[in-house]
DNA sequence: CCGTCGTTTCAGAAATCGATGAAACAGACC
DNA sequence: GGTCTGTTTCATCGATTTCTGAAACGACGG
């Protein structure tokens, strides 16, 4: 055929359901400070669960080349999809990591990494302990120095999760401690 | 005195910190789906560590009336911010809870209320399982339920944390543990 | 080399979202 | 009841942020 790069036409259904889910994946997606047509893409490519190049994710979500082209390298930097090369093929392939706690593993990470850490040296540099040791001074520091070891923790929470190890299987594990311990 | 208002004029220095604190504040808040103004005037309570009312938060962070009326509505609806009267004053004053902790707490509480829970239901609209059994339709139906798994796990852990008895005690062990542990 | 196919870039357009401020409202006090 | 103080609402404005599309770029094959 002259479109070789549709091995699963999905049906009307599966494709409505589609449709609904990366909607609501895009509009949680704004609620979090994620671009819309990000989360709208990352969505299609979990729920589609196979590589597709850029004009079949253009298509089907009705966003511009250009568009399609940044959100996707930003995907891929984040480390939330993949870029591949199918052979005999000259364009470029993306897919969406399947496991879900992989995937949070990931989207922890990045944010802690892009967010987290500079928030603390920012933080720091709120502090005015040196020389002036004023009455409110103190009261200063120590609010901001409670905020700064509530990130810490939250930083070493995140690394004890997800961290030392590969791949957050501890998330696994929490999801299954959970289960059987909360309710 | 004609402003009977300001019990603790703070030093210079005191304020440069105060305002650069609220403006990274503010610039993290907008990163995560908060407008900045909000962010801002929860940091500012937060700093102040007193009540304050409408007229000095309009006057420190140079914003219209309205615009602090509306956020200052919402903070306390999350429960981020309670507002209270002084005796012999018309005007309301408002307060930033000052145990982070408990802040932490209550800003996952909230989050979880107004998106977590909503997206569930909506996610279980995604699915499609009842009649229509075809090939890829379990396929999509498998995504949508490791999705609504991971979210259901991320529920019962915020529960664990800081459900079911008041005030988030188990998130200040929780850092305990790992002070000593990760570390 | 040159043509083709695909990707990336970026200036400007469009859309979204937050902020403003004036008018309506509430209620305390005289 | 009228006025004074303070609060809330909402239509409109403004600014930020996202998206578009066309042009530049790169690389592969002939």
């Amino acid at each position: 055929m002259s479109t070789p790069s549709e091995p699963t036409p999905p049906s009307p259904d599966v494709m409505a359901a589609q449709d609904r889910f990366i909607a609501l994946w895009g509009d949680m997606g704004a609620h979090w400070g994620v671009p819309r047509t990000m989360a709208e893409i990352h969505a299609l490519l979990f729920i589609a669960g196979e590589a597709m190049n850029a004009d079949q994710i253009m298509a089907r979500l009705h966003i511009s080349r250009g568009n399609a082209s940044m959100t996707l390298r930003t995907l891929v930097e984040w480390g939330m999809v993949t870029r591949s090369h199918q052979r005999s093929d000259r364009k470029d392939y993306f897919h969406a990591e399947q496991d879900v706690w992989k995937l949070l593993a990931t989207v922890l990470r990045a944010r802690k990494r892009r967010e987290l850490d500079p928030l603390l040296t920012s933080l720091r540099g709120c502090l005015l302990d040196d020389a002036r040791r004023g009455d409110d001074a103190a009261e200063h520091d120590r609010r901001i120095g409670d905020l700064i070891t509530l990130i810490e923790t939250l930083d070493r929470l995140s690394e004890h999760l997800l961290g030392s190890n590969a791949g957050g299987d501890k998330l696994a594990d929490l999801a299954h401690d959970l289960s059987e311990d909360g309710r």
